[in-house]
DNA sequence: TCGCCTATGGAAATCGCTTGCCGCTGGGCA
DNA sequence: TGCCCAGCGGCAAGCGATTTCCATAGGCGA
């Protein structure tokens, strides 16, 4: 049993060879290795158990190898599968993924991002969207493209618009869907609690929503647009202050699966589920696969996503940021039955 | 705008010192330094937007800072909410986390771990059980005993029984507390879906069921004792084999959640919610707190065992492993009401 | 047979940082 | 006043890899 976990210059020097030509056997390199001194190395390397030291590597060549995921807040359902789905689909492709959590305020990501250039990290991730307005998007810009300049690749998942290569989904489109299915199913008196005013993924979701309405000749007053908090218990309270408006309503849209089970569960307590007011969500979160009633939602595909984004970081850089859409699809479940 | 971002050496000479102050300054060391020096080498820094570069620290230190993390097959409820955890733990500690997704196989986890050897990783946590007759443990321990031979720390989260500082919840203790209660409640018949033959986990939850029915003076007989699945569709496919036996039954303990949930899934899709069965399940998983009806279950406080985890990784090492475990407790909802 | 080019091995520089060791300084004490 | 030692700065030697550069050995056409 060693004392130490074994180095390249242990193996070299059980190959009988030096340490440049066993780290050219080993960890890939332009220049080519004959072919018996390949594999005497590779049996040397073998019998010592040996692995490469990640930290050494990342100092020697100037870069590390990698993902370095930044996410914003992870406990929070719209993120976690997000995450799931990247750690996934780099665990297939084998490579390793550094977690780091950051705070919401953007001044926070943009000093990780500083941290992942002093790191000299090869790929950097991003996850989560942003607000509308938000006062540090610039400095962000900034610090990504300082990052880029030094040649690392950054591509940014949900948060689009920025000038970098980005992975989102649709959501204006699964929204747009969404009512477009919705008034097929007989459906003609709506209300969208919207979450918070600012967020740019709530704000095309609900956009998407309205326009598929508009499509179908439906018109929705702004009264019917409520904004507040972008959680289970904002919904919870908002269906209450909405039912007590007494207004004609048959379905309600919240702009997220989590919201719109706040809304079921006061529907529920309130008694007013049977009166026929239809629900629906979007994210199709997993964990509500078996709730009751099935929740109407949009189905977002977080697998593809991530390939898509691992894709993305992997190929070479275009001259312009690349942006992919990933399409989401409407799934109809029992929330929102036909009405006629 | 630079062209690299800022190294101790700018740093140091910036403020006019030697690199060897600067980084004593900068990042800790059990040598001080005046504190003029200190003052002008942080400014420099601040000025400089300096950051060190972990992977030259790892290699100079010759230890890695930061949290390893091995997780057996991340997309699966219960490691989830475990890994979410110590994410937030770790950011509260600032600390980095670096997240491997390990194979189901402990050969995986092995590989891992020497992995993690050759990075000289400071601290390695695992998260997830064992099945009772893994042939690959010794293996295991043997690579874990290596890396702390060679000053590693590891702390294991649910997997108890090895030689090393384990965190891990109770699951008899709540599986006992939870059988009491429900006798309290004035059950008397039951059943219990324990998942895998062979899963400590399952194991020990249904041992510690069958012993507070026991205590109370029910004695379960094994033919009520279903193994299969660890998983909602097979306790769905469980479930309805049982009613079919026509045994006399008013209460199934499945032992966790998302069994549970296909428990109630199928008494509601065969019409035989409201007869009278109660379910309870195991975990309280955050996703399924709004489900209808409520489901009785056993909380496990993921919060308290990712920070204990934390601190035990961060403290001295004891003479002979620790273990800690950290209660669960009864959480009784509508799915199991009171019969008299 | 000679010269040149390609294929391949190895010595040594290098990456950014920590730390052991040496040496200087100045205050306290005899 | 002289000596000792604590306090602190800096030089330089690593840490474990990669990579540049030089050297050697064949292969091949003329």
């Amino acid at each position: 049993m060693e004392r130490r976990p074994a180095r390249l210059s242990d193996v070299a020097h059980r190959a009988g060879v030096s340490v440049a030509t066993a780290s050219r056997a080993l960890n890939g390199s332009a220049r080519s290795v004959k072919e018996s001194n390949r594999a005497v190395v590779l049996a040397a390397a073998d019998e010592l158990g040996y692995t490469a030291n990640v930290a050494a590597q990342a100092v020697a060549r100037g870069r590390h190898r990698g993902v370095t995921l930044l996410v914003k807040s992870m406990p929070n359902d719209y993120a976690n599968p997000m995450v799931v789905g990247v750690v996934e689909a780099a665990r297939r492709a084998g490579i390793r993924i550094t977690l780091v959590v950051v705070g919401e305020k953007s001044a926070d990501l943009v000093r990780e991002v500083h941290a992942a250039r002093a790191q000299r990290a090869e790929i950097l991730m991003t996850i989560g969207g942003r607000t509308i307005d938000d006062r540090g998007i610039p400095d962000l810009v900034a610090a990504l493209q300082q990052y880029e300049a030094e040649g690392g690749r950054v591509v940014m998942i949900t948060q689009a618009g920025l000038p970098f290569d980005t992975v989102s989904y649709d959501n204006q489109a699964g929204a747009h869907d969404l009512a477009v299915e919705l008034l097929a199913l007989g459906y003609e008196h709506f209300a969208i609690l919207a979450g918070y005013a600012d967020g740019m993924t709530q704000l095309d979701r609900t956009r998407g929503f309205v326009e598929g309405l508009a499509e179908g000749g439906v018109t929705l007053g702004v009264d019917r647009i409520i904004t507040g908090e972008f959680t289970r218990d904002g919904a919870y309270a908002a269906t209450g202050d909405l039912l007590r408006r007494g207004i004609k309503l048959d379905a309600i849209f919240a702009v997220n699966d989590a919201m719109a089970l706040g809304v079921l569960t006061f529907l529920r307590d309130s008694g007013e589920r049977g009166k026929g007011i239809a629900v629906a969500g979007f994210d199709d979160i997993a964990s509500l696969r078996d709730i009751t009633p099935g929740l109407t939602t949009v189905h977002l595909p977080w697998d593809a996503v991530a390939t898509e984004a691992l894709r993305l970081a992997q190929s070479d850089r275009a001259a312009t940021p690349r942006h992919s859409i990933i399409g989401a699809h409407v799934v109809i479940r029992e929330s929102t039955p036909p009405r006629r």
